[in-house]
RNA sequence: GCCUCGAUAGCUCAGCCUGGUAGAGCGAACGCCUCGUAAGCGUUAGGUCGUGGGAUCGAAUCCCACUCGAGGCUCCA
C-alpha cells in the first residue's frame, strides 16, 4: 500500500463520472472539508487486513503529531504499478475506514474521476509519504503488546492442594515437572540436536516434509495415514461417547465478519490469508469460528444445555513463526479434535469441565502414553482461584502428582481457567496435548443465546476442549517415546492397536508361501493387520527387517509349522520366541486391542508388491 | 522474524580445509543360492554436488544472494 498524507486547510473534490463498472454507487456531490489530514492512498497486490491495520495505525500516529482529528481517505491509483484488483482495493479501503473510527473520517467515492481543489499546508510534517507490507515487523498490533506484559505468577500446586512457588518447590521426585515449569517459566532451553521423532517419522515412513508446499504442511505415507486415521477415529469415537455431537464447518472465514472484526481487535492471529473476489479470507486455526457461528443459529434453551459440538479439523492452520517449525511437533496445517460444551452458568460448566478432564485423562492414556510421559500446567485468574479453589484443587487430585500453576492477577484472555497435559520430549521440550478453557467471553462475542428458565434471553458459558490434542502430535509424542526407549536399550514399538503391521508371516522357502497367504487371509477376516515376505531373501534377513519395521508379532513358516497346530511365533513385547495355536495367537491380539478401532492394512500384503518408501 | 550451522546417488554419509573427469554402504534392477529366528553372493544402473550469480584457464571445493532443513532467541491467542 502506498499513501501520500497531505495535511490541509482543506480540500473540495467532485466526482465527475464512473472510471469503471464495480465504481461505487453514490450521488455525484461536491464536497468541501476544512482542516484535515488527506491521505491519497494505493491498495496494491498482497495488501490485506493486516496492511490496512498498520497503515491505520500509522496515518493516526502521524495525525496525533500535527495536531488533526480529522481524515479524508482519498483512493489514488496513481501511487502504485502494481494495483490490487478494484473490489480487493474498495474493500480495504472500507475496513480503514472502519478502522479508523476513533477519528473523524470520511471517504472518497471509489472508482470515479474526481476534480479536487487542494490547499496544503506549508509546516514540516504537513507532507508525508508512505509504503506499508504485511511483512514489516511492526504488523504486531498492540493485543500482542499488551499480551507480553501480562504478568505472570508460577507454582507448584502438590495433591493436598498446597501451593509453593516454583523456588521453593522441591523437584527432586519429579523431574518432568522440573522441565515444564523452567519451560514455561524461565523459558530455559539446552539442545544440540534435532529431536529424534523427525528421524523416525522418515524412517517409519509415517510423514515427511513436502518441499511443494509451505514449510509446516506434511504428507503423510500409507502407514501415518493409516496410524494417523486410528488415532482419529479413537478420540472422535471417544467424544461422541462423551456426547459430542459431530459437525462439519468451512475451513475459510471472512474477516469482515462482524464476530471475526471482533476476535481479531482483541487476538490478532498468525493466519494464513486468501484474498477471492474481493473477500479477506483467512484459514481458521482452530474449530471455535465455525462451532459458534452454527450455535449462534440454533435456537436453544436451557433444556438444550450443555450442547456439545465437536469438529475433528483437517486442517487447522497457524502460520508459525518459520524457526519455531519441527517435525510433526510444530506444523502450521495440523488436525485438531476440537469440542466446545455451551454450558448455562459457571455451575454447569464446572461440572462438565470435570467430565471432561476425565475424559482427557482415559484418551491421552488410551492412544499410548502414561502418566510418566507428562505433566499438567493449569492456568487461572487469582479471582476465579480465590472462588473455585475446591474444584482445582480436585483436578490436581485427579492427576495425582504436583502440577504447574500459572496465575494472572487480571484477565487479559477470554477464558479464566485452562489446563493442559505436556508431553516432555528427550529434548526437554513441553508440547500440549490435551487441553480444556472455560471462555466467558466469546458467548457474547457470537451472539449465542439461549433461553433460561425466566425466558430471559442469556450468553453461555463456553468450554474449549481438545481432548488429546493435534492428532499429528501424539505421534510426535508416540514416536519420541519411541525414541527414549531406544534409548534406554528397549525395542521401540507402537501400541498394537496402530501397529500398522501386527503380525509378518515369513516362509522358509517359497514353497510355504501360499500356507502363509492363508494364514494371513485368515488373521484378516478376523480384522488383524497380517502379511507376509514373499520376497526371495534368507530368513535371517527377513526377520531383520521385520524387527526393524517394529513388527509385534514374527512367525517363520517352515516343514514344522505345516504340519503342526502350533506356530514359534517371535513376540517383540517380550522379546521371546513362543509356541502358540493360531487362534490362540487371535485371541491374545484381540483381548490387547480390545474397545480400539480397528483399519485393515494399508499396504499391499506381499513385502514384494511395496514401493519402497524410506530406507 | 532474528542469530548460528547444514544441504553431495532413492536413503545414510565421505570428498571441501589445500580447486584439476564424483566415492562407499544400504536400497533398486538382473542373475546365482533355496535358506529355521537381526544383514548369503555377484553384476548393472543410478548424481544439473539445493537454486541462481561471481572470481578463476578450470569449482562439489573459494565468494555473494536465495530456497529448504536443524539448533537457539522470540512466539505458541
Amino acid at each position: 500500500m502506498r499513501i501520500l498524507q497531505l495535511h490541509c486547510d482543506s480540500i473540495e473534490f467532485t466526482p465527475v463520472k464512473r472510471e469503471i463498472k464495480s465504481a461505487e454507487e453514490i450521488e455525484p456531490s461536491s464536497k468541501k472539508i476544512d482542516e484535515v489530514v488527506v491521505a491519497f492512498v494505493a491498495i496494491e497486490e498482497g495488501d490485506n487486513s493486516i496492511v490496512a491495520k498498520k497503515a491505520i495505525s500509522e496515518i493516526t500516529e502521524s495525525m496525533k503529531k500535527v495536531g488533526c482529528n480529522r481524515l479524508l481517505l482519498y483512493p489514488y491509483a496513481h501511487l502504485s504499478s502494481k494495483l490490487a484488483s478494484p473490489s480487493t482495493a474498495l474493500s480495504i479501503l472500507k475496513e480503514m475506514e472502519s478502522l479508523a473510527q476513533d477519528l473523524q473520517v470520511s471517504r472518497a467515492p471509489f472508482g470515479w474521476t474526481k476534480s479536487y481543489k487542494i490547499q496544503v499546508k506549508g509546516h514540516p510534517l504537513a507532507e508525508n509519504s508512505k509504503t506499508i507490507t504485511a511483512e514489516d515487523k511492526d504488523s504486531t498490533s498492540d493485543a500482542v503488546k499488551a499480551e507480553s506484559k501480562i504478568k505472570s505468577y508460577w507454582y507448584i500446586m502438590s495433591t493436598d492442594g498446597k501451593m509453593q512457588t516454583t523456588e521453593e518447590f522441591n523437584f527432586a521426585k519429579h523431574p518432568n515437572l522440573e522441565v515444564l515449569a523452567k519451560y514455561e517459566s524461565a523459558k530455559k532451553r539446552s539442545v544440540d540436536e534435532p529431536p529424534p521423532h523427525v528421524k523416525l517419522m522418515k524412517k517409519m515412513a509415517i510423514a515427511d516434509y513436502e518441499p511443494a508446499s509451505d514449510s509446516g504442511n506434511m504428507r503423510f505415507f500409507p502407514n501415518g495415514r493409516l496410524v494417523k486415521s486410528l488415532i482419529e477415529r479413537y478420540v472422535t469415537d471417544k467424544v461422541m461417547e462423551y456426547g459430542g455431537l459431530e459437525v462439519e464447518t468451512p475451513i475459510m472465514y471472512d474477516s469482515h465478519h462482524p464476530s471475526m472484526a471482533s476476535y481479531f481487535h482483541r487476538f490478532p492471529a498468525r493466519q494464513y490469508n486468501i484474498n477471492s473476489e474481493g473477500k479477506q479470507l483467512f484459514l481458521r486455526f482452530a474449530a471455535c469460528f465455525g462451532q459458534f457461528l452454527m450455535a449462534k443459529d440454533f435456537q436453544l434453551s436451557y433444556k438444550n444445555m450443555p450442547l456439545k459440538l465437536y469438529e475433528l479439523t483437517r486442517y487447522s492452520f497457524r502460520k508459525e513463526q518459520s524457526g519455531e517449525l519441527v517435525g510433526l511437533r510444530r506444523l502450521r496445517a495440523f488436525t485438531m479434535p476440537d469440542c466446545h460444551a455451551m454450558c448455562k452458568d459457571m455451575d454447569q460448566a464446572k461440572e462438565e469441565f470435570r467430565k471432561r478432564f476425565d475424559l482427557s485423562q482415559e484418551l491421552i492414556k488410551g492412544v499410548g502414553l502414561d502418566e510418566s510421559d507428562w505433566e499438567m500446567a493449569i492456568r487461572f485468574t487469582e479471582e476465579f482461584y480465590n472462588e473455585n479453589k475446591s474444584l482445582i484443587e480436585e483436578l490436581v487430585k485427579k492427576i495425582g502428582k504436583p502440577v504447574l500453576v500459572e496465575m494472572w492477577k487480571e484477565r487479559f484472555f477470554y477464558f479464566v481457567l485452562k489446563w493442559e497435559f505436556n508431553y516432555i520430549d528427550n529434548s526437554g521440550k513441553a508440547s500440549a496435548l490435551s487441553t480444556d478453557q472455560i471462555d466467558i467471553e466469546n458467548g457474547k462475542r457470537y451472539n449465542i443465546e439461549f433461553i433460561d428458565e425466566n425466558n430471559k434471553p442469556q450468553n453461555p458459558i463456553i468450554l474449549h476442549n481438545s481432548p488429546s490434542g493435534a492428532i499429528e502430535r501424539v505421534i510426535y509424542a508416540l514416536l519420541e517415546k519411541a525414541a527414549e526407549d531406544t534409548k534406554k536399550g528397549r525395542k521401540p514399538q507402537f501400541p498394537l492397536w496402530l501397529a500398522p503391521t501386527q503380525v509378518r508371516f515369513i516362509p522358509v522357502k517359497p514353497e510355504f508361501l501360499d500356507y502363509c497367504e492363508r494364514l494371513a487371509e485368515k488373521l484378516s477376516t478376523d480384522n488383524i493387520r497380517a502379511d507376509v515376505d514373499d520376497r526371495n531373501e534368507s530368513v535371517g534377513k527377513s526377520i531383520r527387517d521385520a524387527e526393524i519395521e517394529w513388527i509385534r508379532y514374527i512367525i517363520v513358516i517352515g516343514e514344522k509349522e505345516v504340519n503342526a497346530e502350533k506356530m514359534s511365533i517371535r513376540d517383540r513385547k517380550s522379546g521371546n520366541v513362543r509356541d502358540l495355536s493360531v487362534d490362540d495367537l487371535i485371541k491374545e491380539i484381540k483381548d490387547e486391542t480390545r474397545d480400539k478401532p480397528f483399519m485393515r492394512l494399508n499396504m499391499n500384503r506381499n513385502l514384494s508388491k511395496r514401493p519402497q518408501i524410506m530406507v
